[in-house]
DNA sequence: CAAAGCATGTAAATAGTTACATGATTTA
DNA sequence: TAAATCATGTAACTATTTACATGCTTTG
């Protein structure tokens, strides 16, 4: 009976109290979007297979005449769950960055293309680390203050990747900048 | 006449002067596995098409009796490179991380359980970091020294993202590990 | 002479996105 | 009353992985 990554993340939510496909989706876009992202597609199929898998119970529960599918784990989904999150994870990490393949091919553009690029990169980390500060701290600080303290220590670790990228970015800048401005011997005169 | 991103990461060897699938597979294991990876089952399918589109050129050069195929830009395929590599990129950075997402729900395990995710996770970035140096670095600066700088560049990036996860990962296991010695106080102490 | 590396492909399955489709309720 | 948000689903397409399949050449 295997379970995808996505099946887990759908089984960990609801532990957290997430009840429905509809807001498994916003807390993954809250929270999980840095490091593992989904979309409404995914999640109802997904959440079907897990109640054909007795993993999860659904009821309908509609608001007014909206309708609406509560969910919650049975005992077999809670199990499935603690064993997937004791077990020691393949060392997988993949990331997908067209605009850093882009600049890894920008020898062959002008150095304002280039650089245009390395700004944008910088800028869309910014925006990152502003959006995570502003839509998903609060609610992980409030949550480890009621003692579920992993969903901060996650966030920080998204934090430090983007500043990361964006502080090497903005050094890149510089070096390009420096090298558009003065020519060759400014530009190696910074690099030891 | 739409060209996938791996498309464009072909092209874009192929100007590097790289000139078979095989050794496109090759080259980008060790320059852009950290932000595009590929699979040479996807490479062999895309240079046909881009054949079929005429961006590409192939011929048939065998070593003794073993078949190797020798691919080339056309005037066509430079051209479709430069556009893509002027037009800006839409923002998406997409990362999957299953060992992120099973930290985060790592409240409902047992501490010593959830540090040893910590502890996987931060020497999966080590051994990236040692990786990057000792495989592709040494290229990427023979690259650079021959003026095209750019791929070491985006490898510092990629070097940058691991120190950060690698040093994140560090100080939260500084922070369980104590959690589990002394308890509340002590840690609370670190926080500010 | 065995193992590692060179070299190319395809088939089947899984994963994921985008678009289609619908309609209720709340808020400005 | 229009727009935003709540709410759920499916279909078609694209992307990606894993396994299958084959065989030559170099190196230890």
């Amino acid at each position: 009976m295997r379970i995808s990554t996505t099946g887990y993340l759908i089984l960990g939510m609801l532990r957290l109290g997430v009840q429905t496909g509809y807001d498994i989706k916003r807390a993954t876009d809250l929270s999980t979007i840095f490091f593992w992202s989904t979309s409404h597609a995914q999640i109802y199929p997904a959440l079907k297979d897990l109640e054909e898998k007795a993993l999860v119970a659904g009821r309908s529960e509609p608001r007014g005449k909206r309708p609406r599918r509560v969910y919650e784990l049975t005992d077999a989904g809670e199990e499935a769950l603690d064993d997937w999150l004791r077990r020691p994870e393949p060392a997988t990490f993949e990331v997908r960055d067209p605009a850093a393949l882009k600049l890894f091919f920008s020898d062959a553009i002008d150095r304002d293309d280039a650089l245009a690029h390395v700004r944008a990169m910088r800028r869309r980390s910014e925006r990152h680390l502003e959006e995570i500060r502003r839509e998903s701290e609060p609610g992980a600080e409030a949550l480890h203050d009621q003692g579920t303290r992993f969903p901060l220590h996650v966030l920080k670790i998204g934090l430090a990747v983007h500043q990361a990228i964006a502080d090497r970015c903005a050094e890149l800048e510089r070096e390009l900048e420096e090298e558009g401005r003065g020519g060759r011997r400014k530009a190696r005169a910074t690099r030891p």
